[in-house]
DNA sequence: CAGTGGTCTAGACCACAAG
DNA sequence: TTGTGGTCTAGACCACTGA
């Protein structure tokens, strides 16, 4: 019964439901009591039952089939939620004083190595920047960046000096779809000189295309030293990662 | 009015209030309409309405404070979903042939250096495997990998020459919590030569820890040369990562 | 064809926090 | 104090699908 008198009624429900899932009792495959069984045991009515049953689904623990009911889930993807944090977030959460360089910023034609990064057509005009956060007085971190000035125009005029391109962006365009990739690339002359580590050094490279409502926003590359940053990633079963 | 006739009804409404947060219609800050509000103006029951509601909140699009309302939420953590998948699968998606083979396979007492990366406690004993995943004819990627014996017994006298560690413990600890760590490090002389590329070339490497319902299960390290292999994570607001 | 999940309702009570 | 979200119910109809 793991009878748990915290919390409500459907809570405590599902995570009687999760511990025999999790735990083993009942192994991948197993058939799952119908909803209307459920209530009855639970003395709750069907709609709760199925609220419960309806969250585990979400969260990938277990299957629903129509006529058949419902069936622990066989583990499948290692699924993650990677968070990508805001970079200053970051280097003040490691308790070291946060500053950047804005290093270059520059309009221009798109060239064609601009568009496929972009998405964007012909004729199109970029902001290209260039800036180095710093933890303490360490480089911390490179960020190239391409704005797309079709689509956020004002920031041709904005100062990036003080406000960071990340900061500044999120506040034009608050809701946004993003891709990101992740690769290790050893350490060219120009990201060399900048983070002031050694030729050839292996390097996290982090790049994030990212779509407003209006159409392809920014594309930036931001390049880790190596061996000094990672990425974290957590998974944990049941829990749907957006809770 | 983004009049979506498909779907239930719910789904309508998600969909429609989801546009006007994410056009910028609503922009962060804005109150949505009280549930009541928007059970009358969609000619719907309130659950209904609070269903949409209660999903857009777990989406992270909306905040909802008693006695106050519900707010468009500011956009913070660029979360994303990264998909660790199965090797094999990996390979085999890229429309190559996969084959691995079992360099190594060991038992023996935990080292203070296992001990930290499995999370185990003196005395225990671990299996340690090295094996080189290969698409095509080239290395892929090298895995190396503890299990703990002291969880997983069975492992000590199992095959791997035929079946990946990985998928053998799938199946052996279905449920299983994950902590993953990427980085970017140098090739050492044993990876160079494992991989078949230059010393020192950069590397994509992902460290995975798994619990299982019983304690610390593995620990396994990825090592993929870096500038063949990529992750990539997207992100959509709005869609649950779970879903 | 029958039983399951999927969805929806109209109404209810509660806890909580803002005014 | 009052209005809001949070939760729950008993019952209903539908769509799908496996037997």
């Amino acid at each position: 019964m793991t009878s748990e008198k915290d919390g409500t009624l459907h809570s405590r429900i599902l995570a009687d439901l999760e511990g025999k899932i999790l735990s083993g009792t009942w192994p991948p495959g197993h058939r799952l009591p119908f909803e209307v069984d459920l209530a009855v045991h639970y003395g709750c009515s069907r709609m709760t039952a199925n609220k419960v049953l309806t969250q585990l689904a979400r969260a990938g623990l277990i299957e629903r089939r129509k006529k058949s009911g419902s069936f622990v889930a066989q583990p499948v993807a290692q699924a993650a939620v990677l968070e990508i944090h805001d970079i200053e977030a970051e280097v003040r959460s490691l308790n070291l004083s946060y500053a950047f360089d804005l290093k270059q910023q520059k309009a221009r034609k798109a060239s064609a190595a601009d568009r496929q990064r972009l998405d964007l057509s012909a004729g199109a005009t970029v902001l290209d920047l260039t800036c180095l956060h710093r933890a303490g007085t360490r480089p911390f971190c490179l960020e190239q960046r391409l704005i797309n000035l079709d689509t956020v125009a004002e920031a041709a005029s904005a100062d990036f000096s003080k406000t960071a391109p990340g900061a500044w962006l999120i506040s034009r365009v608050p809701w946004n779809a993003a891709e990101h990739r992740i690769q290790a690339f050893s350490a060219s002359a120009e990201i060399s000189a900048a983070l002031e580590i050694p030729r050839n050094a292996a390097c996290l490279v982090i790049e994030r295309r990212t779509w407003g409502a209006s159409g392809p926003v920014t594309f930036v590359r931001f390049t880790y030293p190596g061996d000094r940053h990672a990425l974290v990633a957590r998974f944990q079963p049941g829990e749907s990662p957006a809770g």
